[in-house]
DNA sequence: CTGAAAGCGCTTACAG
DNA sequence: CTGAAAGCGCTTACAG
C-alpha cells in the first residue's frame, strides 16, 4: 500500500500549505482557481482518500444519519426506505440503517452508536416501550430525531404517519357497504399506537353503523405473512364465523389469503379480506387486494426533509398533519353480498 | 447541553490521567480494578459518550464493516443479511447497508464512501459490469472484501455463493421426472454469473435428457414477483406452450403463478411451476412452491465469518467451496402428468 | 499500576 | 489569495 497519502502528501508534492488544499478540494472560493484545479488534478492522479473521521472530529459534522425500524425487510418500511433514501441521496449524507425488532436493548444500542459516531441525526420508527427520555436523550447529545410511523408518548419530536384510524375505518365502511355485518379484525398489537389507532377506527365504524362487535372477532398479533397464515385456522374456526375481515396490513391480509386457500375456500369470494398499506404486491396478490393506501413514500419524504431541516437549524412544527389514507377497491373483498 | 463530555473530564474529576481513564474503560489489565471501577462508575454517571471519530483516527480501525447488495428489500438477500446480522452482532461492529440497484455509479460511491469512513471491511454482491479492479482498488486501500452471490472475473477475493448450475438442474430433472417435456425457463439475466450458471444447469438437463430447447421458451428479464407477474402473459401466448416453468426465483415464480391465476388458470394443476432460493414465503404460497434451498443463511455465516478472519489477519482460502442446493418439492410442481 | 506527551488527519481562525 | 499553528478527542509507546 506504500505511504498513507493524506492532505500534506499533496500539499508537499505541490509546495502549497495543507490548509490551501482542504480549502480547494471543498471548492472554497477563496482558493484560486487555477491553484484549485492544480491540487484537484493532482488529488486524483495520486488517488487521494479523504478521511473523514480527521474531518468530522474537527468540524464534529459526520454525514451520517440513522434510521433504525422494526424491520427493513418488511414492504412497508422498505418503501418508506427507498424514499428516504432518495431524499437524502441528494444531500450527500450517509445513512445507517438498523432493525431492532421491537427490542429496546437493540435499538438502545443502535442510538448508542450513532451517538459514538457523531451521527448527525436519526429517523426512527420507535421500538414497542420506548421510553420518551430514550429519544430526549439523544437529543440532549446533540442527536435530533424525528419519528416514522409510530407515536411515543410525551416526545417532543415530530411524528410523520398515516390517520391509521380514518384508514381502517374506510376498509369496515366499504366492507360493510358490501353488505356485510360480521366483520372481523386481524392483526396488529394494543402495544404500538398504529395499533391501537387502527383498530379503533374499525371499532367506530362498526358501531357507527350499529352493528356488534364480538371478542372472538378480534385475533390480535400477527404482523407478517407467515402469522396471517397460521391466523387462517383460528379465525375458520370461529363459531359463527365472520364473512369479512379487516387486516392489520397487507402481508397479514396476503398470508390469511394463503391460508383460507389452503382450506379449500376461495378468499375474496367466501370471505371477503382487506388489507392495509397497499404494498407493491397488493395489485399482484391472488385475488388482488383490496386495501387502503398509506402514503409510505410521502411519510419517508417529509421525514427525511423535516430531520434535514432539524440539522440545519431550519424550524420543523412538532405538530404534524396526518397523511390521508386513500381506499383502493380490487378483487378480495368481493362482490356485494346478499342481506338475509 | 452544557460541555461536551470527554475523557479528560473524567480524568480530571478524579484526579487521574486521560491514559488511565482511556485503559479503564476498555478494561484494559493494566489498570487496579479499584480505579477501573471508580472510573466507570463515573462514567455513567455523567453520561459520558465515547467518541469513535477519535479513537479509530488514532487507532485506524472503525468498528464499520459495509455491505451492499443489489436490493435489500429481495427478501433472498434479506436471509442472507440476516444471517450477517446475527454473525457480526457477536463481533460488536457496526455495518452499513447499501443498495446498489445493479448501478455501478452508486456501488463506487458506496465503497468511497467505506474508504473515507476507514471501514474495515465489506461484503459485496457485485453490481453488474463490477471490474475487478474496484474491487483491488477497495484492498489496496486497506477495505478487504469478500463476495457474495455472484463471482467477478479476476478478482482475487473468496465468493460464498451455491452450486447454481446444480440447483436448476435439480428442479429441472424433477420436472422431467413428472413427465412433463416442455420446459420453459423464466426469468434472470445472463449479465451476471449466477444467471449463466442456473440457465446452463437448466440446459444441462434438458440436454442430458435429450428434451429439445426452443428459443421462446426462455424469457429473460424478470427478476421480481412483479416482473414474473408481467411475464405470464408472455409465456401463456408461446405458441405450443410448455407445461411447467423452471423460474430464476421464488419471487418469479410467486408472481407467475398469480399471473396465471389471474388468467384463469390454475398453477400448479395446468402449469407446473419451480422456484429458486426457497425464501420464507415460498412453504405458505398458493400452492406452496417447490423450490430449491440456496443455503441463503450458510452464505451470510460464512461471508461475515470470512471477512472477519481476513480484517483479523487470519488466512482466508481465496477458493470457497459451493453451497449444494437442495431441491424442497410442494404443490406447485403438481402430480405427475401422462405422458403422450 | 499511573502519567506526560506525541500524534492520528483534518479544518479553522488569524496573519500577512 | 496563501501559510503557520492550534486543536478536535482519543490511544500508544515510553518513563517512572
Amino acid at each position: 500500500m506504500g505511504q498513507k497519502i493524506k492532505l500534506s502528501t499533496i500539499a508537499d508534492a505541490l509546495g502549497v500549505s495543507t490548509a490551501t488544499v482542504s480549502l480547494a478540494l471543498r471548492d472554497s472560493p477563496l482558493v484560486a482557481d487555477e491553484t484549485r484545479e492544480r491540487i484537484k488534478h493532482h488529488a486524483r492522479e495520486i488517488g487521494y482518500i479523504y478521511n473523514r473521521r480527521a474531518a468530522s472530529l474537527r468540524t464534529s459534522r459526520s454525514g451520517i444519519l440513522g434510521v433504525v425500524v422494526h424491520d427493513i425487510m418488511n414492504p412497508f418500511f422498505a418503501e418508506i426506505l427507498r424514499s428516504i433514501e432518495t431524499e437524502l441521496d441528494r444531500s450527500g449524507q450517509t445513512f445507517l440503517l438498523s432493525n431492532h425488532y421491537d427490542d429496546l436493548e437493540k435499538q438502545r444500542s443502535f442510538i448508542d452508536t450513532l451517538l459514538q459516531l457523531g451521527a448527525d441525526g436519526v429517523i426512527m420508527s420507535p421500538a414497542i416501550g420506548t421510553p420518551a427520555e430514550d429519544i430526549a436523550m439523544a437529543e440532549r447529545n446533540g442527536l435530533p430525531a424525528v419519528l416514522i410511523a409510530r407515536a411515543v408518548e410525551g416526545a417532543e419530536v415530530p411524528v410523520f404517519r398515516g390517520d391509521d384510524a380514518y384508514g381502517t375505518a374506510l376498509a369496515t365502511n366499504h366492507l360493510i357497504s358490501l353488505g356485510h355485518r360480521r366483520i372481523a379484525m386481524v392483526g396488529g398489537t394494543d402495544q404500538t399506537s398504529t395499533g391501537r389507532h387502527r383498530y379503533q377506527g374499525y371499532l367506530d365504524a362498526m358501531t357507527a353503523a350499529g352493528l356488534e362487535v364480538k371478542p372472538s372477532w378480534r385475533i390480535p398479533g400477527p404482523r407478517t405473512k407467515q402469522a396471517g397464515f397460521d391466523a387462517a385456522g383460528q379465525f375458520l374456526t370461529i363459531e359463527d364465523r365472520p364473512t369479512a375481515v379487516c387486516c392489520w396490513n397487507d402481508l397479514v391480509a396476503i398470508g390469511l389469503m394463503n391460508g383460507i386457500a389452503r382450506a379449500g375456500l376461495v378468499p375474496g369470494v367466501d370471505v371477503a379480506v382487506t388489507g392495509y398499506d397497499d404494498i407493491e404486491e397488493a395489485a399482484i396478490a391472488t385475488p388482488a387486494l383490496t386495501t387502503v393506501w398509506n402514503g409510505q413514500r410521502e411519510v419517508g419524504r417529509r421525514a427525511a426533509s423535516a430531520l434535514l431541516d432539524k440539522l440545519n437549524g431550519r424550524p420543523v412544527r412538532l405538530s404534524q398533519e396526518l397523511i390521508k389514507p386513500e381506499l383502493h377497491v380490487r378483487q378480495s373483498s368481493g362482490v356485494p353480498i346478499k342481506t338475509p
